[in-house]
DNA sequence: GATTCATTATCGTTTTTACCGATAGCTGAT
DNA sequence: ATCAGCTATCGGTAAAAACGATAATGAATC
């Protein structure tokens, strides 16, 4: 057994699809018909049903895949570690970020890029639900989100910072001048609407189940910065964490008096995983920045 | 890298012995010093400083091994897998079954269960065309089920007994002292009628097309073990296989007297799939089972 | 300082094997 | 019936692993 040939199944087990698997290996079919060939018989098992026009994985196979994909990912680990002792600091980072996150993590971006010329920074904006999946399929190194409601088994997190869900308004808003708000102060008021997906709506609807419908919502989106574009052009008022206003002049961000209502801003990263050097660094400098913002006393309990 | 590097190269960590470790590897030395000089090159950094009476490990070796020990022992999990599965010291078998066929299961079963305490069973009571159609899916394993009237194409039945459809009674029914009915035996007495959709029912309504309007039906369900119970608390009779009554006390099974009355009891399995070893095993102890009933002449033929 | 000894590196050769291209055979769709 | 898409198989080739012999190194011994 070589990890080529291991490589090969996962491919090949993924798309159950003899030619197709060869094309994005590079290798002819009957390469990797071979190669299987000789993992089943070395195992002395069969991985693969196959006839004209299917391939199936056998109980063997499909017990077989999870192991093969570990020991992969084992031999990724090896290369990895080597690379960071090597380099120190170098290759590349890839971060996943939610849209309402993305405001806290510029300036560290900023200085992690001139402190690391040589770390190449991938950073992916989605919702936290793909973000969590990519950090699954080890897509990413480590995901900058809110806590999830339902905690997930392979992904640990470390709290950042803890946040209040608030109403964000232009400074100008009637709502401006209180330092909280109830929900009864909110409906009066036209809303801009976080859509269902982004984790302040999603904090939002499990604090006030099924308040939304009887807002008065003018427009509902997945964009953050749309939304803040837009408070900050008109008299609506939205609903985001407070952190997410970090840096943007002209808004106000004021609590929404009720109970529980927090955000745990996290670090999630993949429990069993390597983690990258860089990655270490990245997190360490975050800390501080956040740290920093905290001893200042900013929006941040 | 391949698997067979990280093992050369934890072996020579561990002696810090070129020769040794080839010895033990069963490889020359020449060998062991390219594929280590391969490895080192791959990774692009030193895994060993040798000088001609030594050999240590440098920074990037020692931080290396345990990466490259984990990788192996992924690999070794690998086949500890497929070995247990192929000893059925793992795994599952998914059993497919008609309510008709129920008593006949539960010796094999519990046989089984004691013999393979690691496979997990799922047993699966349907209607049989259900049930087909699940193996035609591959969510199960096999099907026990009658013979049905059309064959299916994909689907390969191996007969395990032969049976006759008969006149279950309570043993203190008038007819219960008979050794065979006719239909004109049958029509006086109120009847517990199998659903459609039952076996029995299907093999008794396509011998005595139309019988069933004329005949003074009291009750009709689709649930077998009730049909039982209530043929045995009451002065009716219902219609099913000899087998189903194995093991059901105060009950009396009478064959019906009419040509080609026969039920196959099978084993279904698809033509083409892979076989686990575990169901080949259930199988055979299964047939065994049958076949001691057989030679008690039990109720079969 | 020469010799021995145990060690790793290197060179040329042999053996093994991964890989390719062509082709056969199967099966569902046209 | 033909086609299109799939996997298995065969024979040949190129790559790579393994070998055996030998060189090079340097510590220990005489």
């Amino acid at each position: 057994m070589e990890l080529r040939q291991l490589k090969y199944f996962v491919k090949t087990a993924e798309t159950l699809n003899f030619s197709e698997a060869a094309k994005s290996l590079f290798v002819t079919q009957s390469t990797l018909s071979q190669q299987i060939r000789q993992l089943e018989q070395e195992l002395d098992t069969a991985l693969f049903v196959r006839d004209s026009h299917s391939v199936v994985l056998t109980e063997s196979g499909s017990q077989l895949l999870p192991y093969a994909k570990q020991t992969l990912q084992s031999a990724v680990a090896c290369f990895d570690r080597i690379r960071d002792l090597k380099e120190m600091l170098s290759g590349s980072l890839n971060i996943g970020i939610t849209y309402s996150f993305a405001p806290i993590l510029t300036e560290t971006v900023l200085e992690f890029m001139k402190v690391h010329q040589n770390v190449k920074l991938n950073i992916c904006y989605k919702t936290m639900e793909e973000l969590l999946e990519m950090l699954r399929k080890r897509e990413l190194d480590f995901v900058l989100a809110f806590k999830p409601s339902a905690p997930h088994e392979e992904i640990e997190s470390h709290i950042l910072f803890d946040n209040n869900l608030s109403v964000i308004v232009n400074t100008n808003h009637p709502l401006a001048e209180k330092d909280c708000v109830t929900l009864a102060d909110i409906l009066p008021h036209g809303i801009a609407l976080p859509a269902k997906g982004l984790q302040a709506r999603n904090a939002f609807d499990s604090l006030f189940p099924d308040a939304a419908k009887s807002m008065n919502v003018k427009v509902e989106l997945n964009e953050v910065n749309v939304l803040l574009d837009i408070v900050h052009g008109s008299p609506l008022l939205t609903i985001l964490s407070a952190a997410t206003i970090h840096q943007f002049p002209g808004l106000k961000a004021i609590p929404i008096e009720v109970p529980r209502n927090t955000m745990e801003g996290c670090v999630h990263t993949l429990r069993k995983s390597y983690r990258k050097r860089a990655a270490e660094e990245f997190i360490m400098m975050l800390s501080e920045s956040v740290a920093v913002r905290k001893r200042a006393n900013y929006w941040l309990k």
